[in-house]
DNA sequence: ACTCTAATTAGATGAATATCTAAATATTGA
DNA sequence: TCAATATTTAGATATTCATCTAATTAGAGT
């Protein structure tokens, strides 16, 4: 796990949103851009930096690509911050 | 609290540093200072940015300014983000 | 008041980020 | 194979961010 690549995704509120979205359940990337006053171009340069930190795993049914929230990595990352130990590289 | 500067200032991996020497305990600009490879004015800005969020507080000691962790502020935040319920603006 | 130390603010610069429009790719169904 | 739908990639632009050097502010001691 990129520990950096994880805190610049959950920096932009666009991304936490999606993230919370996901919390309900899995769903396609144009119900997902459904929610935002932003182009499809733009939120999916947004799913991409969710994918690159692994807070977001992609599976493809038919025509759509369907996202599905990975928790643990979240979970992760965020506990290394408040725990004690060090985990910044 | 402004959620997004909190998350805006978690993202750089130098002040999730200052956040986690600062666990052992209040410590000077200079003193943080000395952990980096930065000049000081480089890393007063990301104390700005820590002071802004609310993650650090500041307090005068003669010459010195010590800063020490506000480890609340940390946790409402990913705490928000990791619960059930959105508190993204 | 002067000087020393600690730290900040100001101003400049190069790199990274977010966003858009236009074009391309992938899958399904007629 | 052609057309339709869903989504992405490419390219351009404006803004924001991190960093540096130089100058400034604040306090303590002489």
């Amino acid at each position: 796990m990129r520990i950096n690549t994880v805190f610049e995704a959950i920096s932009h509120p666009v991304r936490r949103q999606i993230l919370t979205l996901l919390k309900a359940g899995p769903m396609s990337a144009g119900e997902l851009a459904g929610h935002f006053d932003l182009t499809k171009p733009t939120l999916s340069v947004h799913f991409n930096k969710l994918r690159d930190a692994e807070l977001v795993a992609v599976e493809r049914r038919g025509t759509s690509l369907i996202y599905h929230l990975n928790m643990s990595i979240l979970e992760e990352a965020l506990s290394g911050l408040l725990g004690k130990k060090d985990q910044t590289p």
